[in-house]
DNA sequence: TGTACATCAGTGAACGCGCGTTCACTGATGTAC
DNA sequence: TGTACATCAGTGAACGCGCGTTCACTGATGTAC
């Protein structure tokens, strides 16, 4: 039943953006609004929920794809697969794609429980960069002490400086997606795929997969 | 009169995301809703007036940032002038670039009036990059294609491979500040303005800036 | 096998609020003679 | 200098719609004896 309700929610999500309705869903689903209080205490709580979930498919998504690639130590190999698994992802549902990653719903805050779903997609990505070969970076040291904390956190053996490398690749992957799902790239680019292609590989000379 | 209303949206903007509501904008103002119509049409209307105002704005910015340099050979510390301005004119009011970068505003299609606004920026961008040393770049035949496209629209003198790096690197440009805005650094990365500037580095060399 | 009771999913009315837009209007200001 | 008229910014009521949330309730299903 809390699947039904969540899956009525993500169309309508389609359809109206972020403007999630109980009152719409409920009428989807040939029930009356006040029924869906028996499942989800508030609207809060259902779109925290849908957050959840679109982390933990993304995620699904993005950990199949990698582990798809038989040659672990083809890293290139794996970071297209990644990249290219997570535009897919995206232009497949980027409703939530835009819950997730696009500007934040107003009024809405974001619980803690979702940092750990959320966390899912970069970790593949940093896994894969872990084996590049040390390539130099003149990290500013206040950057570095950030990155140092984050490796703290992190169960992956990988250097400051690869951190520093993959975490400014992700930031151009999420803005590579970003840009062609919100339609800045209308009327200018017509050939995606290979545009973004393109993008990955510049990406992965950053990091210095080879 | 019209500029009162446009400040008085964009003030609503800021607190509301782009739910932006005729009748609270009015209650503000000391008027009744109705009294708006005599300004604007409807309220897509004014978000439209918003969106061209904000494009102009952040184009004013970049334009000036650009032209504050007086080495015009030193393409590297224009790249970086603008690109600070563009961070710096986000961070300042964040919702009118959701406004424009954002994830698109529900039901809401931008107008064709807006495209001139919009392309300021990256002209800015791109006559900076049009400077830079030829570096060799593998670009698949359909997007060399849209390129092409794209140069014979501009009045720049730049060759498709500095207007394929310069793209990739308006789009991580784009990335990187919207990851910063829509909440993705919180608790990773607090040394914000050293870590934008090393993207900015790492794009830099990307386009071939010395 | 039959009765009594508890559980609980879903109802329907209501509260109090929001919204965009239309429309006939008031009343002050400015213009023309 | 004074009167008649036009302009037009802003009003207020209304239409028809939306929303999240609460609350007492119905009525079917399952359980216990």
């Amino acid at each position: 039943m809390i699947d039904e309700i969540k899956t009525v929610a993500r169309r309508h999500l389609a359809a109206d953006g972020a403007n999630l309705s109980l009152r719409a869903v409920a009428r989807d689903m040939g029930m009356v609004s006040s029924a869906l209080y028996r499942y989800f205490p508030s609207r809060d709580d259902l779109l925290t929920a849908l957050i959840i979930d679109a982390y933990n498919t993304l995620g699904d998504a993005v950990e199949a794809a990698d582990g798809g690639i038989e040659e672990r130590d083809d890293l290139r190999r794996r970071w297209f697969a990644v990249g290219r698994a997570i535009r897919r992802w995206a232009l497949a549902q980027p409703s939530e794609y835009a819950l997730i990653f696009g500007s934040p719903v107003p009024g809405y805050q974001a619980p803690r429980e979702t940092a750990f779903a959320a966390g899912r997609t970069p970790v593949v990505l940093l896994r894969i960069i872990a084996g590049a070969p040390e390539k130099a970076l003149d990290t500013p040291g206040p950057v570095a002490r950030d990155l140092a904390a984050v490796v703290a956190t992190l169960d992956i053996d990988i250097s400051p400086t690869q951190l520093a490398r993959g975490s400014v690749a992700w930031i151009h992957l999420f803005g590579a997606v970003s840009f062609e799902l919100f339609g800045q790239l209308n009327n200018v680019i017509e050939a995606r795929d290979e545009y973004f292609d393109l993008q990955l590989d510049l990406m992965a000379d950053l990091v210095g997969l080879s």
